[in-house]
DNA sequence: ATGTCAGGTCATACCTGA
């Protein structure tokens, strides 16, 4: 079972490079973050005809969360984070494929920092972490996928020089994604490629993407009963160089069925 | 400090978020 996580900066603008992505993996789940579509504007009939079936969490302009699933219908279990009701922005939306638990998030960015997104940022993480610890109590295979919006050590960029004030290396952002794995998720691709550098994300400034200047922030957590299945992970790197990419690669994982 | 995208609007130029 092929499950991935794909930050598509914009599902309509993009939707052709995301069709042709789905038609040459075929993921069996793919998550989807920054729609930057309301509800009613996502392309569910050409995902349905590329043979998925979609959940989904829009917003307009920004954020919207989506789940597809290939040959059927993922059954819904979510479409927030709980802990806070009065939090309205589309970053979470979760569902059951072929009985293993599929969470897809799209934690805060946090810029600027100090201020009020980031501290945005971190109670949503703090949050995650609670609703987390309930996860791993309930004992089932979970993945918990998504753009974390995190690096998590200076291993996982090309250079921290110039992100140091970046809320994407504060320690507090660090200090809560080691919290969540401590509870007990492995972080997958580091955990088969521990001496790789990887990244997922390469910013449109700079040519960033032409300097290899990358970031690892997009991250696949299994649960105890599903890192046992964990055969292979990875990044579609070639998906970030092609014409009107996103500035995030598709990242995935393989688990034994 | 700069730079590039996408989507949206009191739209054909500017804004925000990333």
């Amino acid at each position: 079972m092929k499950i991935a996580t794909f930050n598509v900066n914009g599902v309509n603008g993009r939707l052709p490079r995301l069709l042709e992505w789905l038609e040459e993996t075929q993921p069996d789940v793919a998550c989807l973050q920054e729609l930057k579509a309301p509800q009613e504007k996502f392309p569910e009939k050409a995902i349905r005809d590329a043979g998925y079936g979609a959940i989904w969490q829009g917003q307009s302009r920004w954020n919207g969360v989506a789940i597809l699933a290939r040959g059927c219908d993922p059954v819904e279990t979510k479409r927030c984070l709980p802990g806070d009701p009065s939090d309205e922005q589309a970053r979470y939306i979760e569902a059951a494929v072929n009985n293993v638990l599929i969470g897809c998030l799209y934690l805060p960015n946090g810029n600027p920092q100090p201020g009020p997104k980031f501290d945005y940022k971190l109670a949503w993480f703090e949050r995650l972490i609670g609703y987390g610890q309930e996860l791993i109590g309930s004992g089932l295979p979970i993945v918990l996928a998504g753009d974390y919006n995190v690096v998590p050590t200076d291993f996982d960029i090309y250079n921290p020089r110039s992100w140091l004030n970046d809320a994407l290396l504060q320690p507090e952002s660090r200090d809560a994604y080691r919290r969540l794995l401590a509870q007990g998720w492995t972080d997958a691709l580091r955990h088969l490629h521990p001496d790789e550098a990887i990244y997922t994300f390469w910013d449109y400034f700079r040519n960033a993407w032409g300097r290899n200047a990358g970031l690892r922030i997009d991250h696949l957590l299994l649960s105890p009963s599903a890192a046992p299945r964990l055969l292979e992970a990875g990044v579609d790197r070639d998906v970030r160089g092609r014409e009107g990419a996103s500035d995030h690669a598709p990242t995935w994982v393989v688990l034994d069925d």
